[in-house]
DNA sequence: ATTAGCACTCGAAAGAAAAGAGTGCCAGCA
DNA sequence: TGCTGGCACTCTTTTCTTTCGAGTGCTAAT
């Protein structure tokens, strides 16, 4: 049976209702405020009939209606307005995409705090990066017991390391080494690197002091750390102004839970079709989520690098305004990051040099 | 007027009592367990006058004594016992501290967690670096319109960064480019790098590109980087399990006050004497931490890289123990870092290879 | 179908009473 | 002189009772 027209107005009125007060609604608010002019016994009769098909519910008797986690699921799927962002606010978040020169990590942070000031509830960023691979290595002997590797990735990032030897090497060795990488260790993913190819790098180099072996660590190192996935989180202390988490321990409880970036992985990906995806109460699986909401927003950088920028909230969670400011974030995301990437350099024009020097 | 032996027993076994409970101790449960032999008719006597004294205080008047800031500091300065460790916390530790691959922003992050689960107080690390100055520089030719620059930092970290220019270069302007930046720029701090500098070095190098102004960039980057302290924090929710953290609002300020790691640069930086320094309640400067206490450990892994790790809690804080762990962490990381620095090869010895490979 | 009216329910708020913990002080004792 | 038991007093905490009011469901009338 279709749901009529009125009931969803009346639905919609209950949980723009509930999502700004927090209190249950009852009908007499609804006649006056939602706009259809039919008195409160009507919408009464309409209140019950939406509570027996499972959209609202009642805390109590003599209590106004809630909406269930359907309801909101239907606010979500069909009545919801996607806000529009005020200008404050796209120029906060342009501002600070802007700010190319940081770094990843950095920038998510950031990025993170800003989707959690803008929203007012605790922001998670999740960055994923699918496997890289070695483009080119380079060797700089630095002097007899030290040299640095540094390595081009394919997603154009730049890793190093310094190595400090408990022994002497010549240059031409170095270079040597340098040379070997890059003919058998560029173009690879990480499970490629046997202990075969191992030892016969070591042969070809002529390596008889484990060095092969310790750069092969290097690279193992550097492809393992980019393909783990990063999360962070931001503003965990705005629940505490919910008056749904007024509770210590149902704050304790989600802060903990969210507190472990391990748990955070578990979301789901950038794996939904949708800009949005919005996760109301029960449907998260996380049992720690089952009385809160999440909205997720994916973006996606180009080389392999993507990733989802969302809140967590009460089910009573402002859905239309949180969409619309994580869809602009993550898009903005997405751009800046994939134009940041082989970024031109700071200062690029001595724009930078003067500031710092005036 | 010297406070008696007796007085000072009733002092310490008051904070700790209230240390463990939290709750106004009395004269009764006193006598029972403080191991003076006398009524509790006495001690209370003895509580009138150490309260007149200003190291106690009652809630109101037919409640038991309470530590005052007052009271807690002569317990740190003279009563206090610093805890012994258990052999799981050492090892713990250990085993954290040993994990030397990880970079630093990792470590420390850490090592904030582990310091925070030890505690149970949210735990903060601050790392503040000396000035820094560039020790050598490289530029790597990639292709006609991509380089990658790598420095060299005195405290031997090393820095790149990889540029994409809209317009060709040739390998040879590049490798000039190296060469005079290794002249002019190694050696120096940031604030000695001035516009004059720039137009000589770009003189030198023949660049009517903007190239050379674009390197400095990086290098004021690398080099304000480096200065600037980074803060963290870690373990926030373990506040809404204390009982003075209950009242959300009283949580919720001084989370939000963490949460801003601005806030966390203005403790005391490692400039003080003892290995660990304790400010209770009102002696903390910043208005949010006035009825909290802040416990700091400070650490110095040479090469300039100096800071503290602390937590902050109640007044009513554990800080025997919490001494104990903090300063044996920071000795760790003291060593750990120091150690780690120029670091060995991750795997040196095949041992991780394996490990990754089996 | 919609509405006004009304009895009813049940939580929240307010008030009153009881319980309990701890004190300060006094008088007696070593 | 210092310690102790005893006791009246204070003030919070807890519990119980009462009141209040918001909101409902139902019925009868439009």
């Amino acid at each position: 049976m279709e749901i009529s027209a009125r009931k969803k107005k009346i639905l919609a009125a209950v949980v723009d209702e509930y999502i700004a007060s927090a209190e249950p609604v009852g009908s007499k608010l609804l006649a006056e405020r939602a706009g259809l002019n039919v008195s409160s016994a009507t919408i009464r009769n309409e209140l019950a009939e939406l509570t027996s098909l499972g959209y609202l519910e009642q805390p109590h008797t003599s209590a106004g209606r809630i909406p269930t986690a359907q309801g909101y699921r239907l606010y979500v799927n069909e009545l919801m307005e996607r806000q529009k962002l005020s200008l404050e606010e796209t120029e906060a978040i342009n501002a600070q995409l802007a700010r190319k020169t940081q770094q990843l990590d950095k920038m998510m942070s950031d990025v993170g705090r800003l989707a959690a000031e803008l929203t007012n509830y605790p922001a998670l960023t999740l960055a994923a990066q699918s496997p890289d691979v070695i483009r080119r290595f380079d060797l700089l002997y630095v002097d007899a017991n030290t040299f640095i590797i540094v390595a081009l990735l394919g997603s154009s990032k730049v890793r190093n390391k310094l190595v400090h030897l408990p022994f002497s090497v010549e240059e031409s060795m170095v270079q040597k080494l340098a040379t070997v990488f890059n003919a058998s260790f560029t173009g690879i993913t990480e499970d490629q690197i046997t202990p075969l190819l191992i030892s016969s790098t070591e042969r070809a180099a002529g390596d008889t002091m484990g060095l092969t072996a310790a750069i092969a660590g290097f690279a193992i190192e550097i492809l393992n750390e980019s393909r783990g996935a990063q999360a962070a989180i931001a503003g965990e202390a705005k629940l505490l102004q919910l008056p749904e988490f007024r509770d210590p321990d149902k704050a304790h409880s989600l802060m903990s839970y969210l507190a472990d970036a391990s748990h955070l992985s578990n979301l789901p990906g950038a794996d939904f079709g949708d800009d949005v995806k919005v996760l109301i109460g029960p449907e998260n699986v996380a049992k720690e989520l089952q009385n809160s909401s999440v909205v997720l927003a994916k973006y996606d950088a180009g080389d392999g690098l993507q990733g989802v920028i969302g809140v967590v909230g009460p089910t009573r969670m402002d859905y239309g305004k949180v969409a619309a400011k994580l869809s602009y974030i993550a898009d903005g995301l997405s751009k800046a990051l994939a134009s940041g990437k082989d970024s031109a350099l700071p200062g690029f024009g001595k724009l930078m040099i003067k500031e710092n020097n005036q």
